[in-house]
RNA sequence: GGGCCGGUAGCUCAGUCGGUAGAGCAACGGACUGAAAAUCCGUGUGUCGACAGUUCAAUUCUGUCCUGGCCCA
């Protein structure tokens, strides 16, 4: 049958941490090739939310084609299942024309699951995940977590007590399918490969990564953050929601509340970005395929790519 | 010039009746399969202001000096 294989569309990733330059780099190396974006970023999915996500300028945009930006409303659920749904569209869609595709953006898991595959299990169910989380805040985690021990043993082993999100999800799969987490996990290990990938990292030294994180967060604050957050607000967007949660949005929300000064709210954008990007890194540190450069110069990851595309 | 109080981790401080020291925050490291900008785990990083004295042993006691604050002149 190998003859037979209809070859496999190729991609070129470009990652790295928050603020590190991979909207500049990829309209750069997608624009000199003609190829299109496809957004690898959580937060960027939801509309309005513009300056905080650092969601490429309409500007920028009219440059090079971005895919997966503004594709759902802030109180939709959405998640990676249907991050890698819309992106598989995609990427076979650019295939067929011939375009070259570039996968650009910072959240890891989304990254991971859109190469390699997710696990064939249950999606999300709210209403089970309402009634748990619920049960959490009235009978604390321990409780749940001994009820996970309980039901599945092997999942409650490699959860943390702690981690409330991962115990009700691992709840949710027993319940729903009958079978353990674990079981789905390692039969599966992101082994699906549907893409040839060039996988290109993009890295700082950790002061400069931290002056740009700076400087781009006062940039946010000075380009009217708390005037779209407040534009959220008053469209009916609850704080609760999970995108008014992340980064930048909760601070902002709690400084328009009146429960912090302007002054606190960029300190503590500034300091959990940091941490974010440490986040970020120690994830991509785990993906030996990435080709790390600077992107400062992109002169090589540019033959780099030229060579990949050859290589087929 | 005199008096009093202080100088211990990046910051704010605790402590050692003499056996080289610890909290919070910050920082750093890690995990991660439908919440992922989320969630969770781990780590004290230090010439205890300097020099000298006493002592088996000084960050701790003594002396001198440097330095910060307050008070009196």
């Amino acid at each position: 049958m190998a003859g037979f294989d209809v070859p496999k569309p190729r991609v070129v990733c470009i990652l790295g941490p928050t603020a590190v330059g991979k909207t500049e780099a990829a309209l750069e190396l997608a624009g000199r090739y003609g190829g299109e974006i496809v957004s690898a970023d959580s937060m960027q999915v939801y509309r309005y939310m513009n300056i905080g996500t650092a969601k490429p300028t309409p500007e920028e945009r009219s440059r090079v084609f971005h895919h997966l930006l503004d594709v759902a409303d802030p109180d939709e659920p959405f998640d990676v299942a249907r991050y890698i749904g819309m992106a598989r569209g995609v990427v076979s869609a650019l295939h067929r024309e011939g375009k070259p595709v570039f996968i650009v953006g910072g959240t890891g898991l989304y990254i991971r699951a859109l190469l390699g595959g997710l696990i064939d299990g249950p999606g999300a169910d709210e209403e089970l995940r309402r009634e748990l989380k619920q049960e959490m805040k009235v009978r604390g985690k321990a409780h749940l977590y001994e009820r996970l021990k309980a039901r599945d043993p092997r999942a409650a082993d490699r959860i943390n007590p702690r981690d409330g999100i991962r115990i009700i999800r691992a709840l949710e799969v027993i319940e729903n399918t009958g079978k353990s987490i674990v079981e789905f996990q390692e039969g599966h290990r992101f082994r699906e490969a549907p893409y040839e990938t060039l996988r290109i990292g993009l890295r700082l030294d950790r002061d400069r990564l931290n002056e740009r994180i700076d400087r781009r967060t006062e940039r946010m604050v000075a380009d009217g953050f708390a005037a779209e957050v407040r534009r959220l607000l008053d469209m009916g967007y609850k704080e609760s929601l999970k995108p008014m949660q992340s980064l930048g949005y909760r601070h902002m929300t709690a400084h328009i509340a009146g429960r912090q000064s302007l002054e606190r709210t960029v300190d503590d954008i500034r300091k959990d970005t940091r941490r974010y990007a440490k986040r970020q890194m120690t994830w991509f540190a785990a993906d030996r395929e990435i080709v790390w450069f600077d992107p400062r110069d992109l002169g090589e990851a540019s033959r780099r790519i030229e060579a990949f595309w050859r290589s087929f």
